[in-house]
DNA sequence: CTTGACTCTGGAGTATGCTCAAGGGTTTAT
DNA sequence: ATAAACCCTTGAGCATACTCCAGAGTCAAG
């Protein structure tokens, strides 16, 4: 049970949308959207029809912000929110989903090193082309005879 | 004034849309897709409405789809096309794109490994506070915190 | 002649993550 | 009291690159 000295009792403050998306770092449109997918709970409303969130509800928006940053989707959220959510998580279940989006990272940092070596040996190609007196470009020439790949 | 052997003589032969899907590897849907977004003509056509193209329409779309493999989008590849197109084009323009394109590419390229070494660290946490009884994640912890950024 | 394969059109759907629009009500500070 | 800032809703738009749909006409081979 703990215990709070007189200043520091919790005061159950409910917060406006406004509050919320700018403590939470993203647009009043951006947790309406949350809400229409399910990310976040809809809160209780007042009378006028205006929402009144808990000030929990910013950890959660910062936590999907920081996952979007490793490279999850909302889709993907969803389902990291509802392990966050679980009373009995444990680590291995966020590990499963972490060595997951490694190995899609590290395709697409594969992919994309692919593209640059190309790109990089007509970009040579084309310097070199340059200082002579060949008139003909080897980046058309590949793109057009399926060099390029 | 280019010779021929009888041989060689060139047929002008028209093809139809299916026969240019199949040799340019692309579907029917997608070469009329093409042609809505004018990055091929619209072909001449019969009285029954067939579109009736000349084989080189086969080389512009195999060009398109190189350099969507080098990471252009359509919507770069339509200034590739005006290039390729233009009677006095030289190897510069071609190098001016390639290389924007490499560094858009090695941007990514850049990002995506912040997330690589991010997630790896997490993996890394995640894995040694198993061995131990602790039984907090890390990656939850990281992304409540926003330490993960 | 018949039938299966092919062709045609315009628009909507797919997936992603917001953002905007239109029109109106409510709150807050002066 | 007033006015600006805030709130509300639903649905469409944005960008990307196709893909599918529905319904009908045409072609080519047997």
């Amino acid at each position: 049970m703990k215990q709070f000295r007189a200043a520091e009792i919790p005061i159950m403050k409910r917060l406006q949308i406004g509050e919320v998306a700018q403590k939470a770092g993203v647009s009043v449109d951006t947790v309406r959207y949350y809400e229409r997918r399910q990310l976040i709970d809809e809160p209780p409303r007042r009378a006028s029809g205006y929402r009144q969130y808990a000030p929990r509800v910013i950890g959660r928006i910062r936590f999907i912000k920081q996952a979007q940053k490793l490279g999850f989707t909302l889709g993907d959220i969803e389902e990291l929110l509802r392990l966050r959510d679980a009373p009995n998580t444990d680590c291995s279940d966020m590990l499963d989903r972490a060595e997951a989006k490694l190995v899609e990272i590290e395709e697409k940092i594969a992919a994309l090193s692919d593209m640059k070596s190309t790109l990089e040996e007509l970009v040579d190609q084309c310097r070199r082309s340059q200082q002579g007196s060949d008139s003909e470009c080897p980046i058309l020439d590949a793109m057009e005879k399926g060099d390029a790949s």
